[in-house]
DNA sequence: ATGAAAGCGCTAACAT
DNA sequence: ATGTTAGCGCTTTCAT
């Protein structure tokens, strides 16, 4: 009497024909929309568990105008820091009762609201949305009526919810730690919009230092390696480098090794984001944690519970974690 | 006129009567099921724009008993090998409408048949599974009525649909290549219950090898960090070793440089996967490619077609990736 | 404590 | 070429 694969999907109906109820009474005892007799409760539970009964999510989804599933967009989830973050996401929303759907936009606006539509015409109840943001673009995320919040957001912005890590601060941090071991030449890798950018330039001029040598690189593995080979031909010049990522700084450290300069003796290295990956590079970096946890569940929060947070906790800190690759021993 | 954030949701009802027509004609203008007058068809598109319509899916997927979405189950979405492999998954599935839900079942075979459930109650149109799978499971997974292959199966299994590759002979061609080099005595990093364990003692016995040593290790990159270290302490007897992911391999990299043994000139490593993170580690890792986008499109088609493939179809070849991990120039 | 019935937005068979 | 309508499976109001 289970379910066998090929048979017609059994209904709520079904349920209530085989416990000889209503079809509301199946309802009543499933989500507790009304007292319920135990012995009926019994029996009707019996009766889902006989027949294999799963409730259909569609037709709930339609009648309550909720799909309980939540849409997250994310520049590249094969990254290990973004991808890190939605398996953190998912585990919230997960527990919220919420299934999450991920969607990459390979860094393209253009990619971003196109699936923004998409999410929002599957009824999700929300986005996290990544990446830069202008007024503009809030506008036309309003215009699809989805609910959204950033996630990871560089800078707040009027009129948009979310969450992000300071990066400059982060950025500061890691850099101000390289100066205290007596690194007076150091270059920046990563791309100049990014708030890291900003966090490196002014703890060095606050510092006296004359700003080292500045690496173009998108966040990729290839960006990564063709600035680290830029920053070895160049390594006369330079004693350590802050780089923006630890996908970008793991891609570094093959290309100085290569060049068969030691890391840290001859350039250190102070990275960002925490990933799994960083604490088994050699050496180790020494990184600036994205507190990736925290994110998901106040960004998820957010969302779901519409919370507009005070605005000085929509930026969390970072925590430098001191490695080897700063010279630490 | 467009959609105001806060406003009801506009539906196909608001559509046609703006646009003079009756709700069917809205449906044959968007979806093609009757011809349209051009005219006529002009003017809903024109009602769509302007009222910012977007169609309500779940309504859809409850007329039409499908969500235009499948589920993928993966141990872990931050091993950069599924991470991959999901993001293919995405790409291909997408292509074709449908929206992917991952979820991650953490190794556990418990919350594997759960997730499925869940997955099935929220009417997706078919589930990816991935891992270990016996008759037992396959009887299991048949009981929730929903339609499912194996992404990346390890053995093929009577009743069940799935693409897969072949891990023991890739396992063998790595090992392989680490002969031809002239090593003689080399170790296996991995799970033993794993078919690449199979490939690697096969092809050492028929070279009339002794098996070396052999490290236990989950696929974690802890796993791999402590086996690297078993295998460190034990380095006299080893002159290469087949490690069977490019995550455990990395680990075990951080281990020997760290017990500042020369890779590969002390111990030669190959591994599996092929993984970006394994072009740019250090060496550069001598890996077997899985043909992860080949995979998913397998997978998908099987999935969504109902194509069961021919059974000499459904174990994919691995390639082998030559670096320098193993010795090569 | 339980039942009857309306209606969520959509598609498709049928009528015109 | 276009309109009318039933019904997908569910929740919930209103009766009983």
């Amino acid at each position: 009497m289970t379910a066998i694969p090929g048979n017609r999907k059994v209904t709520r109906k079904d349920v209530a024909r085989y416990a000889g109820v209503s079809d509301a009474v199946v309802s009543y005892t499933l989500n507790g929309g009304a007292p319920v007799a135990p012995a009926t409760a019994e029996r009707v539970r019996e009766a889902v568990r006989l027949l294999g009964y799963t409730p259909n999510a569609s037709a709930r989804a339609l009648k309550l105008g909720s799909s309980h599933m939540i849409g997250v967009i994310v520049p590249d989830s094969t990254n290990p820091f973004w991808a890190e973050l939605c398996r953190w996401v998912e585990t919230v929303a997960r527990s919220k009762g919420f299934a999450v759907l991920v969607l990459n936009a390979n860094d393209s606006k253009a990619i971003r609201l196109e699936y923004l539509q998409t999410l929002a015409s599957r009824q999700v109840d929300g986005v996290l949305l990544t990446g830069e943001i202008d007024a503009l673009d809030v506008d036309r995320f309003n215009a699809t009526g989805v609910r959204w919040a950033m996630l990871n957001q560089s800078t707040t912005i009027d009129g948009a919810l979310g969450v992000g890590v300071d990066l400059a601060a982060g950025a500061r941090d890691a850099t101000a730690h390289l100066i205290w071991h007596g690194y007076t030449r150091i270059a920046f890798i990563g791309e100049m919009a990014d708030a890291r950018y900003g966090g490196w330039l002014s703890t060095l001029t606050e510092a006296g230092l004359a700003p080292g040598p500045l690496f173009d690189a998108k966040f990729t593995r290839e960006g990564g390696y063709a600035a680290g080979q830029a920053l070895a031909a160049s390594h006369d010049s330079v004693d350590a480098v802050f780089v923006s990522s630890d996908m970008l700084a793991s891609a570094v450290l093959r290309a100085l090794h290569e060049a068969d300069l030691a890391v840290p003796g001859e350039i250190a290295i102070a990275s960002f984001d925490g990933s799994p990956e960083s604490e088994y590079s050699w050496p180790a970096l020494t990184t600036v944690r994205q507190p990736v946890q925290d994110l998901a569940a106040k960004a998820v929060a957010q969302l779901l519970h519409r919370e507009q947070p005070p605005e000085d906790e929509q930026l969390l800190a970072g925590t430098l974690i001191v490695r080897q690759s700063c010279g630490c021993p």
